[in-house]
DNA sequence: CTAAACTTTCAAAAATAATTGAAAATAAAT
DNA sequence: ATTTATTTTCAATTATTTTTGAAAGTTTAG
């Protein structure tokens, strides 16, 4: 397999990959592309690779910069701005966890914690069954989320550490 | 706020929350249904409570079975078809991280080894980064898969005993 | 200050994904 | 064997999401 070959399919992949967990597909291709370059891309460079439009490579890059994971980086007497993925894999999933709690998981929590204590006046069982299991899944999700926060803050090396905890 | 209420917007949040991890939001929905009925549904049950057209419950819930977090129940005497959901919240974790890692982790996984194994005769500083970051991806993902294996074949209370460890 | 280089915005278009509904299939009852 | 109840399938439609591209906005240089 030839180099661009090889680079394309991970790209193809990392993209594909993106879409079935709810990231649209060209972030993570842009996201794929950065994480293996060996220097900063600038837009053009991106737009170029992927063949993709100005402004879809703009909010991208943008969304990726939302989300902690890739940096600007200005080059001395450059007018135009360079890009650069993290790619210290750690730290990539502790931001990745981070926002997904932040923006998916809390929210969630939030509307379980109103809907298993709301004041319900119906007696039925179909009522008693539904505060029951509301509960229990807020539970588990802020137990969930707990896990995550207190894994993530070990920063360097969380995922061997864990690994070690869990085989022994 | 009054069971319904409660009850649709615990739906309603299920399958927004479904969408943003990449399921279809019928689905969530159908899902978050069954979590919280005290009884098995049948299919005129769940279009009707969902408005939502008969194809398009069959098509969900047969993806929900093929999940493994839903079943058939057979009502003797009964001729139409009933479902539950699987309420075991362990139980649920452990069945979705499964088929994730199945459909989703394993066939990245054997991408991931292809494109960092790959024979590149490029020798240019960026293939060499491209080999280096491949690899350091199939290791970390390898590593995550196989602690999602480990964790979840404890079926009973392994998010509970996860997070015992972690903590202390 | 003005032009040139570059980036962002956003309405319209295109692409993708989800949903419908009616016909076909299946299974049970008479 | 035929009718009736129920589920599945899938082509067509509808809804949603993504992408484009040109205009507006910014920033730096001269």
């Amino acid at each position: 397999m030839e180099f661009k070959e090889a680079k394309n399919k991970f790209v193809q992949t990392w993209g594909a990959l993106g879409s079935q967990w709810g990231i649209n597909k060209t972030m993570a291709q842009i996201h794929a592309l950065l994480m293996v370059a060996h220097e900063p891309l600038s837009m053009e460079d991106i737009m170029e690779e992927l063949h993709i439009s100005r402004g879809n490579a703009s909010m991208n890059l943008r969304s990726l910069m939302d989300w902690g994971i890739i940096y600007k980086e200005l080059k001395p007497g450059e007018r135009r701005e360079f890009f650069v993925a993290e790619k210290d894999l750690d730290e990539l999933a502790v931001k990745v966890a981070q926002e997904r709690s932040r923006r998916e998981i809390k929210p969630a929590l939030k509307v379980l914690k109103e809907v298993s204590t709301a004041n319900i006046t119906n007696t039925s069982a179909e009522a008693k069954q539904f505060k029951d299991q509301t509960s229990k899944l807020y539970d588990f999700v802020l137990k969930a989320d707990n896990m995550i926060e207190k894994v993530t803050e070990y920063k360097d090396n969380w995922l061997a550490r864990l690994v070690m905890k869990v085989m022994k």
